[in-house]
DNA sequence: CGCGACGTTGATTTGCCTCAACGATTGTGG
DNA sequence: CCACAATCGTTGAGGCAAATCAACGTCGCG
């Protein structure tokens, strides 16, 4: 059991100190949760009620635009966490989905349980302020270089961030996540490999 | 005075329930200062320690790449706030310039009197914390949606934003935030006119 | 085994960029 | 206050990256 929780708690001890009994109280309200290929962590028309950790596997965020078309926006593995923050903070139902690319393992807490934690542990509302706002900035960072980069250099930031993206996700995903189609990748993909073997 | 604030103490109120004491305190920290067109709040290199409020004008964000190029990430009119989170929150220098594009007119606050006002009304750390997130909900919806859209429909997308932006910046600017190039947006809004009219 | 989803490749089109030239507007120094 | 320079927005020609449409082999799954 323990051992499930060393990734978490050295996820959260980069941003606060806290003791045994803090981690204690707050991993009392953590329940595991298996996920496997294809099902969802979030369904559209939810409400996102739980924060959740990676702990193993690999997770996709996307929507649908007006056409029905996918629209990866995010991916997640280990170490990472997952949720729709607008949804979880105003209680709107979301219009994300969350599924799981490769069988997967995930920590969640409750909303309700998160604010007992709060009560009783308050640097946790510090760390949860510190993973919205670093999440924040990398979004602002990704948004300002992707707008004035070609297919070829998103995706290679893309490999730097997770460099084993490859083995967990579609291709497929991929080229939504970059906001090109599947063909283009590829074509991309070819002509890189061409310059470098 | 009392009516320079009416703006704000709306903004706040959108968010929090306030009384006249608690805005009493905050607004006593509160510094009105004029920034003529061209001039700017914040300038790459500098750590932004000042949380701003626009009460009247127009301000642009901007970074320069590798090659001196200005980038446009954000436009803000009245009832906006401006600033850097990330280097306010670090302490880090900024990349930004933050720059009025007519003669504008901010309420700014300093970090340290910031913090005099979460200790004494804690709510307002809750307003800011609510800030925060919403910009990043806004962002995130910015970023999914351009990602898959034309030129020209970003540039619809900003208009609806800010329906009298173009009497604000300039063309350039415009262009710069959407990520195209000032010939291409001529040419664009050449091809929606001709469509209406 | 057979179906459907996936990745690849080809042909063609489209959207935006680059480079260049030009009037109109703005700003500045004499 | 005028004259000149700089900046801005527009327009044209040509090029490139990615989209679209289509075909085909492969792989995973029922």
């Amino acid at each position: 059991m323990q051992n499930n929780f060393a990734l978490i708690r050295k996820n959260i001890e980069k941003q606060i100190v806290i003791n045994d009994d803090e981690f204690r109280f707050f991993s009392g309200f953590l329940l595991e949760k298996k996920i496997s290929k294809r099902d969802l962590f979030l369904k559209e028309g939810e409400v996102c009620n739980y924060t959740g950790f990676v702990n193993r596997g690999c997770f996709r965020t996307f929507t649908r635009d007006d056409e029905g078309n996918e629209n990866v926006t995010r991916f997640a593995i280990e170490d990472y966490w997952i949720g729709d923050l607008y949804s979880y903070l105003t209680g709107d139902v979301s219009p994300y989905n969350i599924e799981a690319t490769l069988d997967s393992t995930v920590l969640i807490i409750h909303k309700n349980d998160m604010e007992k934690v709060y009560e009783q542990v308050p640097k946790f509302e510090r760390f949860f302020r510190i993973i919205v706002q670093r999440g924040y900035i990398a979004l602002e960072k990704r948004f300002s270089i992707d707008l004035n980069s070609s297919a070829l250099q998103k995706y290679e930031n893309l490999l730097q961030k997770f460099n084993d993206i490859e083995l967990r996700v579609s291709q497929k995903h991929i080229a939504s996540y970059l906001g090109i189609t599947p063909e283009s990748l590829s074509r991309i993909k070819k002509k890189a490999y061409k310059k470098e073997g």
